[in-house]
RNA sequence: GCGAGGGUGGCCGAGCCAGGUCAAAGGCGGCGGGCUUAAGACCCGCUCACGUAGGUGUUCAUGCGUUCGAAUCGCAUCCCUCGCACCA
C-alpha cells in the first residue's frame, strides 16, 4: 500500500461531487419556536475574489483559492455550516482585448494560448468571442483545476458578471447609491485613440504606457491682429501660452512660436484663439467648442507683440524651432531669469541678428530684452537660470546638461523659491504653497485657462495617436465625509490579517478621492439611467458576496421580476417597499443567515482599491451587523525565485503539478511553505521534498493501520495500575478493535501520557493558528513539530505494549483530523481505513479531550536534558563510558528551591534569603545555601514556571524510570544516587542542583 | 518623491506586538553514524567559534539609547518589497 495519490485522489473527487457535501444550506433553527436556541446554528461565510478568466490558471492562482478552502474545511470540522462559493469576473476590457489580439493573429497572444496554456489548435476558434474565450478558461482551466485541487466550493452558485440577473443586482446597487447622492456626474481625462475614435485603456497602448496626464496652465496673452484683414481681424485674439509654472507669469519677457508649423485661428468656446492646428484638435477632445476659422503657419505671429494678461505688458513673439507645435498649444512664453532653456534661447536670439531680420524683426529690439527676476531662492543670485548655466559651463542649447540645469532650477524654486513683491498677496510666499491658489485666482479672473497633455507621446496598438480627452463620467464619491467615516468604522470593526495591513486601509480611505465608476465600452452592467455607459470592473464587484447567498435560487425567477423593489425587499425587508415580493422575502432570510462575510481572502495589492471599495459599499448599503468581519491579505507567488509571467511562459499549471506530485502535495506545499500573506516560491525541488514528507507520513500510517488490523483478532492484557511492563497473557477475543483500545487505554505509561500531552499541545497550537489563518504555523505544528515528538517517543517508549499501539492509533486518528483541511485526500483516505469513516465526517479535535500534563512534560524534559548533557560530556571528552552516575540534589537543596519558587517569577534575593535562613537546618550550611539560592534565582527569574508541577516532581524516580532508556542510549550502566548517599569517585555529587543532576561518567 | 511593510545563522523561514525558558523552532542543504551486497529511501547524532565534563565567547542590517536584562522597546542611518488610481 504505497502512497499513490493518482490512485486515491480521483476516488475522493468523485465522492465529493456525487455527495454534494459542500453544497451549503442555511441551518435554520426550528420554526415552531418550541425549542429555544440553545444550539444556535453557527455559520462561516468565506469568499475570495472571483477569478478573471482572461487567461489560464497557474500555480499562483492555486494558492489564492486553496487558502480559503483550508479555512472552510477547518470550520466545517468545527461544526459550522460553511459557505464557500465562487463565480467569474468577466466585466471590462481585458477579455475583449485578449480576443482582439487573438483575432488579429498577434504572435505573443497565440504563444500564450498555445504554449503557456496548452489550448489545442482546433479549439482556438472557440475563443474568438469574449464569452467563448471566458468559457474556455472557466471550464477547461479554472473549474477543472479547482476540482482537481479538491476545493470545497458550492458550485451551484456560480455565475458570471455578465449574467442578466447579476446585472439586475448591480443595477439595484447603483440606483440605490444614486438615490443617496453618492454618485456624481463630472469630467475626467482619459486616453483617447484618435484613430479608433474611442477611449482606450493602458493595456491597449503600444508606446507611452508610462505617460502621465499633465495639467498645463494656459496664460491668455492678447493679440490685436492688426496685420490681417477680413472679419477675423477686428476682434481681440487670445494667444494661450502653455506652461507648467503659472507663477512665472510676471517674469515673461517674450514669447516663441514655430514659424514653420501649422497654426489656426479658431473660436474656442466664447473666445477667439490662436493655437497650433494640433492643439485645436486636442481642445475638441477636451470638451471645448472649437470652430476653426483660418489656417496659416506660425510665421504670421512672429514679430508681433502680445499682451500679458497679468502685467499688461506687450512682449515680442520670436521665431523658434524648438517650440513643439504638437505639444499643448504650440505657443510658449519665455522666462529667461528662471528657465535655463529660455535663458540660452534668448542669448542665441540676441546673437543671431540675421535670422531675426529674415522675419522682419529689428535685432535692436531683441537685444533690448532683459531677463526679469521674480523668484528669490537661496543659493542662487538674481537670475537662477543664469547661475545654473554658468555653474555647469553650458554654452549652447544643444548641451545635454541643460536638462539637468532646468530640473535643478525648477525644483529649488518650487520648494524654496519666494515670489517677489510684484505678486501682491502672494509676495514672499513659497511657490509650492501658493501655486494652486494663484492659478485658481487668475483662472477665475479669466486671465488663465487650462488644458491636458501627456508627458510623452502615446501610441495605440492600432497605430493611432492617443490624446488626452475629457469625457463625461460618473464618479463614486469616496471622499464624502460621512461615507468615509462609515468606511473607517468598518475597518476598525473587522479583523485585519495580518494586523499590520490595517493601517493601509485607513490610509486608503483618506487618500481616495472620487472614483470614475463607468466606462464607455466593455462587458458588464449598463448604468441604469444612462445605458451608454458600463459600470467598470472594480465598481461592479463590491457587494457581490451578497449575491452568492441567493444566486442558485434566482434561476427560477424571471429576470424582469428582479426590479429595484425586489432587491429592496430582499435586503431591507418587507417594510421597505409597498408590495413586497414573497420570493424576495424568502431569499432575504437566506441572505440574512449567511451574512456578514466572515472572511475575505484577497491579495494585499488590492487594499488600495478593491478591498477598500468592498468595505465602503458594505458600510453604506448594509447595516453594521452585516459588515465584513475580516479580511486576510494574500502575498504573491514566485516561480523558482522569480515572478511568474504567462507571456514568457514562466508559469506552472496546476494540472501539471497535480499530475506530477498529486493534489495533496501541491496543497501542502502552498500552505506550509509560507503564511498566506507572505510571498511563496514554487521551487520544484522543494515540492519534491514535500511529496517525500507526505509519503513518509503515509507509510508510517499505513504500517500502523495494518498492525491495527492484524491485531484486531488478538489482544493483550495489560495490568490495571497502568505502569510499565506489558504482561505476557494473551487473550483471544472477537476481532473488535475497540477491545484492544479499551485495554490499551487503561495501560498507559508515562511515555504514552507524555505523547498524548504533546498531542494536546499540538491541538491547541493548531487551533489557535487556524483561527488566525496561519496555515503554515498550523501545519508545521501538526506535521513537522509532532514528527519530532514521535521520534522522541519511539526512542523512549516500549512500542510493543498494547498501550503504545493504542496511543499511536489515537495520535494518528487525531492528526488525520487535524490534517484533513490541508491534505483532504490523504487524510480522509487514511482516516477511513483506520476508523471506517472519513476525517471530514469527524470533528476537529478538542484540546479538552487530550489535556496537557505539565508534570509529565517537565519530567520528560529532565530526561531529555540529562540525555543531552551526558552526550555532550561524552563528546567533549571523547570517552566511551562504562558507567554513568547521576546524582540527584540533596533534600536541603530542594528546600531552598521550593523557597525560591515560592517567591514567584521575579524573586527578591533578600526576601528569599531571610525565608531560607529562618530554617535552622539550612542556616547551618551558610554560604552554600547563599550560593545555591542565588544560582536558582537566576534560573527562575522571569520564567512562568508551573510551580505545582515543579514541586511535585520526584527527580530520582524520574531518572530511575528512564534508566533502561539511558542504558540503551549510551550502552553503559546507569547508576542513580541521591547526593547524600552517593558513590562519588570524582567528587561531583555536590554540584547537583534541583532539576539539574550532577553527572559522572567513567 | 509620497504611503504601507520589511531586513534573523549556508538557504527558506519562526520568534518581535505582550523584553528573561533564545546560540535562537521547523524545513532544506552539509557532515558523521546505523541499516543495506550497493545506491536510494528510512533511522540516529552533529552543523557560529573555542573547549579532554554538561562550559565559555561572539551573533539576529548598522550605530546609539532605555533596562538588572534586548533578536524583541525607542531614535538615527543604510538597504529591500509592494502600492501611488480610473485598471484587473
Amino acid at each position: 500500500m504505497d502512497y499513490d495519490p493518482q490512485a486515491i485522489e480521483p476516488h475522493w473527487r468523485e465522492r465529493w461531487a456525487e455527495a454534494g457535501i459542500y453544497e451549503a444550506e442555511p441551518d435554520r433553527a426550528p420554526e415552531d419556536g418550541t425549542e429555544t436556541t440553545t444550539d444556535e446554528a453557527e455559520k462561516t461565510f468565506i469568499t475570495v475574489p472571483y477569478p478573471y478568466p482572461n487567461g489560464g490558471m497557474h500555480i499562483g492562482h492555486a494558492r489564492t483559492y486553496t487558502v480559503p478552502d483550508v479555512y472552510a474545511r477547518y470550520r466545517r470540522l468545527q461544526g459550522d455550516s460553511v459557505l464557500f462559493p465562487l463565480a467569474w469576473h468577466i466585466t471590462g476590457t481585458p477579455i475583449i482585448g485578449a480576443v482582439e489580439r487573438l483575432n488579429s493573429g498577434e504572435e505573443d497572444q497565440l504563444s500564450i494560448l498555445r504554449d503557456t496554456y496548452d489550448v489545442p489548435e482546433d479549439t482556438l476558434q472557440d475563443l474568438e468571442t469574449p464569452m467563448g474565450f471566458a468559457r474556455y478558461f472557466i471550464e477547461e482551466h479554472y473549474k477543472e483545476n479547482m476540482r482537481a485541487l479538491g476545493l470545497s466550493i458550492d458550485w451551484r452558485r456560480e455565475f458570471t458578471t455578465n449574467d442578466e440577473r447579476y446585472s439586475k443586482f448591480v443595477s439595484w446597487q447603483y440606483e440605490t447609491l444614486h438615490d443617496r447622492d453618492l454618485l456624481e456626474k463630472g469630467y475626467q481625462p482619459v486616453n483617447y485613440c484618435t484613430n479608433e475614435e474611442q477611449p482606450v485603456t493602458a493595456h491597449d497602448l503600444l508606446e507611452g504606457e508610462d505617460a502621465e496626464f499633465q495639467d498645463y496652465t494656459l496664460i491668455e496673452f492678447g493679440w490685436e491682429d492688426a496685420g490681417s484683414g477680413g472679419e477675423t481681424a477686428s476682434e481681440g485674439v487670445v494667444v494661450p501660452m502653455a506652461t507648467l509654472r503659472p507663477e512665472t507669469v510676471r517674469g515673461v519677457t517674450n514669447a516663441y512660436i514655430d514659424p514653420g508649423a501649422d497654426y489656426v485661428l479658431a473660436d474656442v468656446d466664447s473666445e477667439r484663439w490662436l493655437v497650433s492646428r494640433a492643439a485645436a484638435e486636442k481642445l475638441k477632445l477636451q470638451q471645448r467648442e472649437v470652430d476653426v476659422l483660418e489656417e496659416f503657419t506660425g510665421k504670421r505671429l512672429v514679430g508681433e507683440r502680445v499682451e500679458n494678461p497679468v502685467t499688461g505688458e506687450n512682449v515680442l513673439v520670436l521665431p523658434a524651432r524648438f517650440v513643439d507645435a504638437d505639444n499643448a498649444t504650440g505657443v510658449v512664453m519665455s522666462v529667461p531669469a528662471h528657465s535655463p532653456d529660455d535663458w540660452i534661447a534668448l542669448q542665441e536670439a540676441k546673437a543671431d541678428a540675421e535670422h531675426m531680420e529674415e522675419f522682419g524683426i529689428d535685432p535692436a529690439e531683441v537685444r533690448e530684452i532683459e531677463p526679469r527676476a521674480i523668484i528669490d531662492v537661496e543659493g542662487f543670485g538674481e537670475f537662477p537660470a543664469q547661475d545654473a548655466i554658468e555653474q555647469r559651463g553650458i554654452e549652447s542649447s544643444d548641451d545635454p546638461r541643460l536638462e539637468e540645469a532646468t530640473q535643478d532650477v525648477y525644483n529649488r524654486e518650487f520648494h524654496a523659491g519666494a515670489l517677489s513683491d510684484a505678486y501682491g498677496q502672494y509676495a514672499g510666499e513659497v511657490v509650492a504653497d501658493v501655486r494652486d491658489d494663484l492659478r485658481t485666482t487668475y483662472r477665475e479672473q479669466g486671465a488663465f485657462d487650462a488644458m491636458h497633455e501627456f508627458t510623452e507621446e502615446v501610441i495605440c496598438r492600432c497605430g493611432g495617436s492617443v490624446e488626452v480627452s475629457i469625457q463625461e463620467t460618473w464618479f463614486l464619491r469616496y471622499n464624502d465625509a460621512e461615507w468615509r467615516t462609515r468606511a473607517k468604522e468598518a475597518i476598525s470593526g473587522m479583523e485585519a490579517i495580518p494586523e499590520n495591513t490595517r493601517e493601509q486601509y485607513y490610509h486608503t480611505v483618506d487618500w481616495l478621492e472620487e472614483w470614475p465608476c463607468i466606462r464607455n465600452y466593455g462587458l458588464g452592467t449598463k448604468l441604469p439611467w444612462d445605458p451608454d455607459f458600463i459600470i467598470e470592473p472594480l465598481s461592479d464587484s463590491t457587494i457581490y458576496m451578497a449575491y452568492y447567498t441567493i444566486a442558485h435560487r434566482l434561476d427560477d425567477i424571471p429576470p424582469e421580476d428582479l426590479d429595484h423593489d425586489f432587491f429592496d425587499a430582499l435586503f431591507y425587508g418587507a417594510e421597505a417597499v409597498e408590495n413586497p415580493d414573497e420570493r424576495a422575502l424568502a431569499l432575504g432570510e437566506e441572505w440574512d443567515f449567511w451574512y456578514p462575510v466572515d472572511f475575505r481572502c484577497s491579495a494585499t495589492d488590492l487594499i488600495p482599491n478593491h478591498l477598500t471599495f468592498f468595505l465602503y459599499h458594505h458600510a453604506e448599503l448594509f447595516e453594521q451587523s452585516h459588515w465584513p468581519q475580516g479580511i486576510t491579505g494574500m502575498g504573491m507567488g514566485l516561480l523558482e525565485g522569480s515572478a511568474m509571467s504567462s507571456s514568457k511562459g514562466h508559469v506552472v499549471l496546476p494540472s501539471d503539478a497535480i499530475a506530477e506530485y498529486g493534489a495533496d502535495t501541491v496543497r501542502f506545499f502552498l500552505l506550509n511553505s509560507s503564511e498566506p500573506w507572505q510571498d511563496f516560491d514554487w521551487r520544484s525541488e522543494r515540492v519534491g521534498d514535500t511529496r517525500r514528507q507526505l509519503e513518509r507520513f503515509w507509510n508510517r500510517a499505513a504500517e500502523l493501520i495494518d498492525e491495527v488490523e492484524a491485531n484486531a483478532a488478538t489482544d493483550t492484557e495489560a495490568d490495571d495500575d497502568g505502569d510499565t511492563n506489558a504482561s505476557d497473557a494473551e487473550v483471544e477475543i472477537d476481532g473488535e478493535i475497540d477491545n484492544e483500545s479499551e485495554d490499551g487505554r487503561s495501560g498507559l505509561d508515562h511515555t504514552d501520557r507524555w505523547l498524548l500531552s504533546k498531542l494536546g499541545e499540538t491541538i491547541e497550537e493548531a487551533t489557535e493558528a487556524m483561527e488566525r489563518f496561519e496555515t503554515r504555523a498550523a501545519s508545521q505544528a501538526i506535521f513537522f513539530r509532532f514528527e519530532d515528538h514521535l521520534r522522541w517517543y519511539r526512542r523512549r517508549a516500549d512500542l510493543d505494549r498494547p498501550a503504545a499501539r493504542w496511543t499511536l492509533q489515537e495520535v494518528l486518528e487525531t492528526r488525520l483530523r487535524l490534517l484533513a483541511p490541508f491534505v483532504p485526500f490523504l487524510a480522509n483516505e487514511l482516516h477511513e481505513r483506520l476508523t471506517g469513516t472519513p476525517a471530514e465526517e469527524a470533528r476537529w479535535p478538542d484540546p479538552e479531550s487530550t489535556p496537557r500534563n505539565e508534570r509529565i512534560e517537565l519530567e520528560e524534559r529532565l530526561v531529555s536534558r540529562l540525555t543531552d548533557d551526558v552526550r555532550d560530556i561524552v563528546e567533549v571528552t571523547g570517552t566511551d563510558p562504562e558507567v554513568v552516575r547521576v546524582y540527584v540534589a540533596a533534600e536541603w537543596k530542594r528546600a531552598v528551591f521550593e523557597q525560591v519558587l515560592e517567591a514567584g517569577p521575579d524573586p527578591d534575593v533578600g526576601g528569599v534569603m531571610s525565608e531560607v535562613m529562618a530554617d535552622p537546618e539550612l542556616r547551618e550550611r551558610g554560604d552554600a545555601v547563599n550560593e545555591l539560592a542565588n544560582s536558582l534565582i537566576e534560573v527562575v527569574r522571569g520564567q512562568e514556571a508551573d510551580r505545582e508541577a515543579t514541586t511535585d516532581i520526584d527527580e530520582r524516580a524520574t531518572y530511575e524510570r528512564a534508566g533502561g532508556f539511558l542504558e540503551r542510549e549510551f550502552d553503559a550502566e546507569i547508576e542513580i544516587y541521591p547526593e547524600e548517599e552517593a558513590v562519588d569517585p570524582a567528587d561531583r555529587a555536590s554540584s547537583a542542583e534541583p532539576l539539574r543532576p550532577a553527572i559522572h561518567i567513567e
